[in-house]
DNA sequence: CATACATATGAACAAGTATCGATATGTTCG
DNA sequence: CGAACATATCGATACTTGTTCATATGTATG
């Protein structure tokens, strides 16, 4: 279990995947406003300026990859980061970045 | 310093930027293969049955992001993840994806 | 039921990019 | 220096994808 290093062709595209979705800043700032708090899609669209179909439509793709989801509320329908594994990830990843400079 | 969650919009920018490189699985897999020892671009093509040329040109948008260093090694470049930062990181979101069933 | 509101979907377009083939740069050795 | 090898760059192409506009689905309220 010390060097699983090496991941499967396969499991290198499931992997790309999740990174391609991560790899756009509109849907990273998505994912960073409901990792706060549950928000609903016009709350998204409103707070980060984005029409509302674009915002349906990245949450369709987080969705599908099971990064975000959402329950409703009466007519809103609120979502959130999908579980704790994927909310570290993201604040892991934004801790890099934040350390990347003076490296070396 | 206990909820630096959301990262600024120019932040937001940058770890898509990141993201976005990882998110091809010809440089993923260019990736986790360096992450082992350093490799030749010649090595990197013959095992992982690409083109030399593409190699190159995955190699230079990696390297552009520090993502990994080449030595130079007489006629040959060796090339290796940038720093425990980027490897870790890797490792993690493989560790991520592999225990991403069986989770509720 | 009809109206208003919230979200989702579909078509279409522009921009970005992964890949390939050919060629150039650079390095070693005779 | 010139030949051979390793890597990098350039041009072109096919494909993916982020975004917009228009419209549909669904949900609550008078």
């Amino acid at each position: 279990m010390s060097k699983p290093t090496v991941p499967s062709q396969l499991d290198t595209t499931i992997l790309a995947e999740t990174f391609r979705l991560l790899g756009d800043s509109t849907r990273l700032r998505i994912l960073f406003f409901c990792l706060e708090s549950p928000r609903s899609v016009g709350d998204i669209a409103a707070s980060l300026d984005l029409s509302q179909s674009l915002v349906s439509h990245h949450l369709r793709l987080l969705r599908g990859a099971r990064l975000v989801r959402g329950n409703r509320q009466a007519k809103q329908i609120f979502y959130e980061l999908a579980d704790k594994h994927v909310s570290d990830m993201l604040v892991d990843m934004a801790h890099h970045v934040c350390e990347e400079s003076g490296e070396e």
